[in-house]
DNA sequence: AAAGTTTGTTAGGCTTATCTAACAAATAGA
DNA sequence: TCTATTTGTTAGATAAGCCTAACAAACTTT
């Protein structure tokens, strides 16, 4: 063992989700208590107990025992980042690949933790893109897509396209 | 323990990733060895023995000590839609996000582990969208984002949105 | 305020996935 | 062929996450 050694920073998935659950409570609820971040997780209380010693002694959260659970500053910059992602995900599973609401969460809990930054900002940009788009709601390159995802046929995409055609 | 309890057919990510591997060996140089799979996993031997013993019991592989090993038809179905799922990814952050590729690759590696078939199949035809499109190489509306992208600016993406415009 | 209920913690066990060390089998070279 | 090297396996340890059972603290309720 490396003699100056550090604790990792570093949270896995389930760490994460934990700090999620934590930062939804006290968002919602206004505070964290083990038994709510257990019954939002299905876990019982002692994964609960021994998750919260984990975030403790990384520094995301402060929790003495028997008290409820507070972030850390660096705890809610962590957790914004992954709600972030979460958000994002859903938004562009639901409202640009139209899936079903309760698969995109589920895609979503996964993917965000798994996400690289670039994929995240550009996917950001992309829903940006198409939510911004001067068209009514949706743009119609994409109703052109929902089109051909139904039947499997290609609507015309381009009027420019049409006007070549009848130039050759 | 309930009696008739069957053993689960259900891989971990982990496992998933050794299965993927055995066919990629299986494919590319004909046999898969332990040694190989380690190498290609950044992991010891006998880690892949153990890891082999797994997808014996759940019967996607065959492994007889010392012996290469042999994928069974259950579990070449099963690495193709992994191998599947990863190669969808790829070919959309790569193609349509432009994702670089080393960083595409890890966020592949990673999803393709945890998307439903909805999302699969979505993206899937996505993709088909964009490449069959009757434009040259890339649709116009996508380099629309690229622009977006690059310069946070929308190009005028109808000429009747200027008409509406000007009729103000 | 004492008893009962709910909530939280501790102790200890199981599973998955990894490792190192030691050993065994297979292959290659002299 | 017989020894040396490489490859594969076994044994045993560690870490993360989960569980149940037992206990302790905190809150309700009368």
């Amino acid at each position: 063992m490396k003699v100056g050694m550090e604790k990792s920073k570093k949270l896995s998935s389930n760490m994460e989700d934990y700090l999620e659950v934590i930062a939804l409570l006290k968002r919602e609820e206004s505070v964290a208590r083990v038994r709510d971040i257990s019954r939002l997780m299905n876990v019982k209380t002692p994964s609960v107990t021994a998750a919260l010693n984990t975030l403790s002694k990384k520094g995301f959260i402060i929790h003495e025992r028997y008290g409820y659970v507070e972030i850390t500053p660096e705890g809610e910059r962590l957790a914004q980042g992954i709600q972030g992602r979460h958000d994002m995900l859903l938004e562009f599973l639901t409202k640009i690949l139209n899936i079903d609401f309760k698969i995109a969460v589920e895609d979503a809990c996964k993917m965000e933790h798994s996400i690289s930054p670039q994929t995240f900002q550009k996917l950001t940009k992309f829903i940006e893109f198409v939510e911004t788009c001067p068209d009514h709601d949706r743009p119609d390159w994409l109703k052109s897509f929902d089109h051909y995802f139904k039947t499997g046929k290609r609507l015309r995409c381009k009027v420019r396209q049409i006007k070549q055609k009848s130039k050759e």
